[in-house]
RNA sequence: GGGCCUGUAGCUCAGCCGGUUAGAGCACUGUGCUGAUAACGCAGGGGUCAGUGGUUCGAGUCCACUCAGGCCCA
């Protein structure tokens, strides 16, 4: 016997049964032991973030990566299920920052960076113990650690780094300090998910660096960086891009420039006598202490235009009054009020102007101006337009990107203005010492004082911003470290010839982007326009915790050589001091700075560079160091490349997926993935990102407990995976009342009338019998093969062989639906999956159940057996994706039930497997898959939807028997045949036949089949359109109907049509009681006459309803049998009852049907039956 | 300024290689059915397939341009 199934699941306390179930029979690590040695599908994980809870929008992404990994471990593969951590960098040390109150690097250095790292460290363990409960809450099967474990390592680091401690690991016990226990997670003998924290992750990149370092390819370099003077370090351009932007509201200023001569004395226009200037603005002033050069744009078209600007004029600045120059097209939105225009020229008319500076009077700039001997002049540039200020450029080399390109194009001096925090350097006057967060002001009462400023104006614009911290960037002369990724040639990649792309690492990866599938395939283009477009890519951070830059500089400035160490050996190696102090440390600060060794280059001493690294080094490295690049090559070359990775798209082309490929290529010049299936964003129900604030973010948790896990993944999976999820509470219900609901409502449909069904469960026993009751013409005669438990194989799942067309219908269905299922997930495409399985569902419990209800009601062995063995085979199916319902059913009907279907794991009297996880992928017996049959359904369903809309359109409801039906449609007459018992059924009519005389009932629309006969007649076609349509229908649907070909006379020649390409569909004629479906071209009519036995029969029906109610209301089971009373006054119902008592009897177990008052029956009820009243009792019998 | 994605019913979205009168779910209205169903069936209202032009016998689908939203890059 089955267990009991509630028809009222609470879904979530299920999940957490299977849950317990999961980790008392250890059933991932037996799913995994069963797999080992076979053949191996790798997914290399892409790390998390140990820094928070997990969101909703991670569990979407791990779904995707549970459900393959679950899907390729039931087709057998070995896999390493090894999730991964993404512990270094900003982020970490932030939210560090914010938890202890600092608000700058000082507060670390105070803390001291050894407990700083430290402390850090206990952040990501304490998270990913978090992130790991939840990703088991999830159904995620991974190698996960004990999250416990997790915490006490974090205890330990807390207590003291140092302290020897022993852990279990996979192959026994492993004793170390907890530092190193810690630097060691991940690794073989800990086993358990990676953390890029650790040493092996570190010392790989290390690897990596040195190789492009041999390449030539790693470089100190200058550059104008945005730069965040909170966190005192460069932003680079991959951080920047996406997440970096915020609308800003500036207040920008139009400043006067005036025009001086060689002199430097102010220059007189001479027409006017009055002083020139050019007008030009910025939404950056501070960067006006800084300014070198004014750029226009050559081609672009100036004006001379004159203003006295009475305002100015009357606040007594000087210079109010004056002749300007500036861009035509700028004309109208920076100048206000009346202007006078002089004249125009074009831009390079204006090039080698000199002009004298905002802030001339600071000795930085000056001192600068006096190397170069150089003065403020106007230079060209051809990116300067007119769309937005004055069309002349403020050019400050020291503080914006393009400025300092153009300062080398230029030989122009550049004056860096500001340190680390922000903070003015010596040199700027009064500015100096001040942050520059607070000038703002100041500086514009001091241009104002010199009559320099035209006017202010609050400007909007995307400025970018500290990604993790929020504050404004400012843009910096900074040295920071990069790799060169190569020229890009300005010619198609077709033409780049093997040598260049020797020298251009961005080629080098561009072909690797080339042998790998891209899903969604713009991905494709995505990763090859960022490679197009990438800087040379900024691997440092001047900060404390992340990746040591291995990075060795010459003490002697004079020689400065540099050298990149390769890993933990070559440094011992090469260690002239220090190393006591860092050895048995992890290789963070401080303890690696204390290593110096020899320079190569001159025999002096060499100390590491301060930078740490930039965390996309450490999460590119993973393919490498989980697998044992370095220790296990063997071992590493078996599970790389990566047959998989995923990760949600934005962001990542230019930053994991990146990183990823450009190490792998550098490393094997090899893809280091075959296929990468990325996603979109998930927002909430309203469409709107998810906002705290907002009121629309779930928490995972409280989303898992409230909505359930199986529901969120159906949610998760049946979705384009490209474009944006919209998530909330709403659309779960629905995707619970979709899918979920009916589902189990099948599944304990079953278990209720199997478990009544004591002679089903007589195994190996023959049983054979024959099914026939009325309003069920359907027989189902079974042959249930003599068979001992435990001597079945599963893929001989039909064991037993049915003459039901139901019972082969579904089994058609099924077998259709796995090899869809196969199909679409080996694509990686599960929106079509769960697409295929809904069908399959509303197939499953809308037909397929509704219609062999009866049948179950009388214990039919073959409808048993086969909703046994779909339901089985479903939940299989369905496991990867529904973890926890397909084990909970799978329990249910195969471990306790103990019915043998499934394919014998080891030996044949084993039972069977333990977890549905454990079982195989089910195989498409293609020998199912009925092709007629399916064909002849979809014929009746369609039939019988016209059916019930006529009994609709007539007001005859369906319980009230009818005489027939006439069908109509061409060339079905055999499918239709062999279906009427069925249709006849559910239309509750005696007759399905064929329509004779249908020229009374339709006409026929004659159409060609455009598909076949367009591409034949070309621009012939309407022709051939208008000679079908002016045919005889009747004939031409004749001719169609019997195979034979229609001739037609097309532009005055007579030509044949196949009788498969012309359609003929029937259309209803006006007056009867008949119904079309023009799609199929099938027209429906009924017969509504009710004679006075249909009458009969229909008040019988309603009788024997009301009584299964009465049964139901009274609490009765299924199973129990009822005397029955009845009294009426209505002759007619009376009649009924008396002729159709056997009937009723029998529908409702009622041993005996009295006519009587029920004045001493257990439960009575009057009841109105039409028009007339009836007095029912029932009474259970003991 | 360039690249990519999206635009189909009130809402969320399907729509294959271009092919008959464009579909589903939700919501709404009516009605029926129910001893599995927190359901379900049938019917109804609801569409300028963002717009314009082109290719074609035929365009929601292909092409070009425009508009709107999103993402990415400059």
């Amino acid at each position: 016997m089955f267990k009991p199934v509630s028809s009222k699941p609470d879904f979530v306390a299920q999940e957490h049964s299977m849950l317990d179930l999961w980790r008392e029979t250890d059933a991932f690590r037996k799913l995994w032991e069963k797999n080992r040695g076979n053949e191996r599908w790798s997914f290399i994980d892409g790390p998390i973030t140990a820094n928070g809870f997990m969101a909703v929008h991670h569990a979407w992404g791990r779904t995707y990566k549970d459900v393959f990994q679950r899907f390729k471990a039931m087709q057998g593969y070995d896999q390493r299920y090894q999730n991964g951590f993404d512990c270094q960098g900003l982020w970490v040390e932030v939210l560090v920052e914010k938890e202890r109150g600092f608000t700058s690097k000082r507060d670390i250095e105070r803390m001291g960076v050894a407990d700083f790292v430290n402390t850090c460290k206990q952040r990501v363990l304490n998270f990913a113990a978090i992130m790991t409960q939840q990703s088991i809450r999830l159904g995620y099967w991974m190698d996960w650690n004990d999250p416990e474990q997790l915490r006490a390592l974090r205890d330990r680091l807390a207590e003291d780094p140092s302290q020897v401690i022993t852990v279990d690991g996979p192959n026994g016990p492993v004793t170390d300090t907890a530092e190193q226990i810690v630097g060691r997670l991940g690794l073989p003998e800990l086993g358990g998910s990676y953390f890029t924290f650790s040493n092996e992750n570190n010392y790989q990149i290390w690897g990596f660096l040195k190789k492009c370092w041999e390449k030539g390819w790693l470089y100190e370099g200058t550059d104008v960086m945005p730069w965040c003077y909170r966190c005192g370090t460069g932003i680079s351009q991959h951080e920047i891009v996406t997440d970096g932007y915020q609308e800003l509201t500036h207040t920008s200023i139009y400043a006067r420039f005036p025009l001086v001569d060689a002199q430097g004395a102010p220059r007189i226009d001479a027409e006017t006598g009055l002083p020139e200037a050019l007008l030009v603005w910025t939404t950056t002033p501070w960067t006006l202490t800084s300014n070198v050069a004014a750029a226009v744009g050559p081609e672009l078209t100036y004006v001379k235009v004159r203003q006295d600007d009475r305002e100015a004029s009357r606040r007594g600045e000087p210079g109010a009054d004056q002749v300007y120059y500036l861009s035509r097209g700028a004309l109208k939105r920076a100048m206000l009020g009346k202007v006078e225009v002089l004249g125009e020229l074009k831009g390079r008319d204006l090039l080698g102007w000199n002009y004298s500076g905002p802030f001339d009077e600071l000795p930085a700039g000056r001192e600068a101006f006096a190397e170069k001997n150089y003065t403020h002049r106007v230079i060209g540039w051809n990116d300067v337009g007119d769309e937005e200020g004055t069309g002349i450029v403020h050019i400050a080399p020291g503080c914006g990107a393009e400025d300092f390109a153009l300062s080398k194009e230029y030989d122009l001096p550049v004056i860096g203005p500001l340190d680390g925090d922000g903070v003015y350097k010596a040199g700027f006057g009064w500015l100096s010492g001040n942050p520059v967060s607070e000038v703002t002001q100041r500086i514009f009462d001091d241009l104002s004082g010199k009559g320099l400023v035209y006017r202010l104006e609050d400007y909007t614009h995307r400025y970018p911003v500290c990604w993790r911290c929020g504050t404004e960037l400012i843009f910096r002369l900074v040295d920071e470290w990069f790799i060169n990724m190569g020229p890009l040639y300005d010619k198609p990649r077709s033409e780049v010839t093997p040598e260049e792309v020797e020298q251009s690492l961005r080629y080098q990866i561009m072909e690797v982007v080339d042998d790998i599938r891209w899903i969604p395939g713009f991905g494709y283009e995505r990763e090859l326009d960022w490679l197009r477009n990438m800087h040379d890519w900024m691997i440092s951070k001047k900060r404390y915790y992340g990746l040591a830059l291995p990075i060795w500089v010459c003490d002697d400035e004079e020689c400065g050589h540099f050298h990149v160490v390769g890993s933990e050996h070559e440094l011992k190696e090469l260690a002239t001091e220090g190393w006591e102090q860092f050895e048995g440390h992890s290789p963070h600060r401080p303890y690696v700075d204390a290593v110096r060794i020899a320079c190569p280059e001159c025999g002096g001493t060499a100390s590491r560079i301060a930078d740490v690294g930039n965390p996309w080094l450490d999460a590119g490295i993973v393919p490498f160091s989980t697998t044992g690049y370095r220790s296990d090559p063997e071992y590493w070359a078996k599970w790389y490349p990566a047959d998989l990775i995923t990760e949600s798209f934005p962001g990542q082309f230019r930053n994991w997926f990146y990183s990823v490929l450009a190490m792998g290529t550098v490393l094997t010049r090899q893809a280091p993935f075959r296929n990468n299936f990325s996603y979109a964003t998930l927002l909430g129900e309203d469409g709107r990102p998810m906002h705290k604030s907002w009121g629309n973010a779930l928490e995972f948790n409280e989303a898992a407990d409230r909505i359930g896990v199986d529901v969120m993944r159906w949610m998760f999976l049946n979705h384009k995976p490209e474009q944006n999820l919209l998530f909330g509470y709403h659309r779960a219900d629905e995707t619970r009342r979709r899918f979920h609901i009916p589902l189990w409502n099948v599944y304990s449909f079953f278990v209720t009338y199997a478990n009544l069904a004591p002679e089903w469960w007589g195994r190996g026993k023959q049983v054979d019998r024959e099914t026939s009751k009325q309003g069920n013409k359907e027989t189902s005669a079974t042959r249930r093969e003599t068979v001992e438990p435990g001597d079945l194989s599963t893929d001989q799942l039909v064991y037993l062989s049915t003459d039901s067309l139901m019972d082969r219908w579904i089994d058609a269905r099924l077998h259709e639906l796995i090899a869809v299922v196969t199909d679409r997930l080996e694509n990686f495409d599960s929106e079509a999956a769960t697409l295929a399985c809904e069908a399959f569902l509303d197939d499953l419990s809308n037909w397929y159940v509704r219609r062999s209800r009866r049948r179950f009601w009388d214990g039919d062995a073959a409808a048993l057996d086969t909703l046994y063995r779909v339901l089985v085979t479903f939940a299989r199916l369905l496991a990867p994706m529904q973890p926890f319902l397909a084990e909970a059913i799978y329990q249910n009907l195969v471990r306790e039930g103990g019915l043998p279907v499934l394919p014998r794991t080891d030996s044949p009297d084993a039972d069977a497997p333990e977890s549905v996880h454990h079982t195989a992928w089910p195989q498409t017996d293609q020998s199912l898959v009925d092709a007629r049959l399916l064909a002849d359904m979809d014929l009746a369903r369609a039939v019988v939807s016209l059916g019930h809309a006529d009994r609709v359109a007539a007001n005859i409801k369906v319980r009230q028997p009818l005489a027939g039906i006439k069908v109509v449609a061409a060339g079905k007459a055999d499918s239709l045949a062999r279906l009427a018992d069925l249709i006849a059924d559910e239309l509750n009519v005696k007759e399905v036949g064929l329509a004779e005389g249908e020229a009374e009932l339709v006409t026929y629309r004659i159409l060609p089949v455009n598909k076949t006969l367009g591409p034949r007649f070309g621009k012939a076609f309407p022709a051939v359109r208008q000679a079908l349509s002016a045919a005889d229908p009747y004939e031409v649907a004749a001719a169609v109907a019997a195979g034979q070909p229609v001739s037609v006379v097309v532009n005055g020649e007579e030509v044949a049509l196949a009788a498969e390409d012309v359609l003929v569909q029937a259309e209803p004629l006006p007056g009867f009681q008949v119904t079309n479906d023009p799609q199929r071209g099938i027209v429906v009519a009924l017969d509504t006459s009710v004679t006075p036995a249909l009458r009969q029969e229909g008040l019988a029906r309603e009788v024997v309803r009301k009584l299964q109610q009465m049964r139901k209301d009274a609490g009765l089971e299924l199973s129990d049998r009822i005397n029955t009373t009845w009294l009426t006054g209505d002759e007619e119902l009376a009649a009924a009852i008396g002729s159709q008592a056997a009937y009723i009897q029998q529908e409702t177990l009622s041993l005996s049907l009295e006519n009587g008052a029920p004045h001493h029956a257990a439960y009575s009820e009057t009841a109105e039956i039409d028009e007339a009243t009836v007095a029912l009792g029932i009474t259970k019998v003991s």
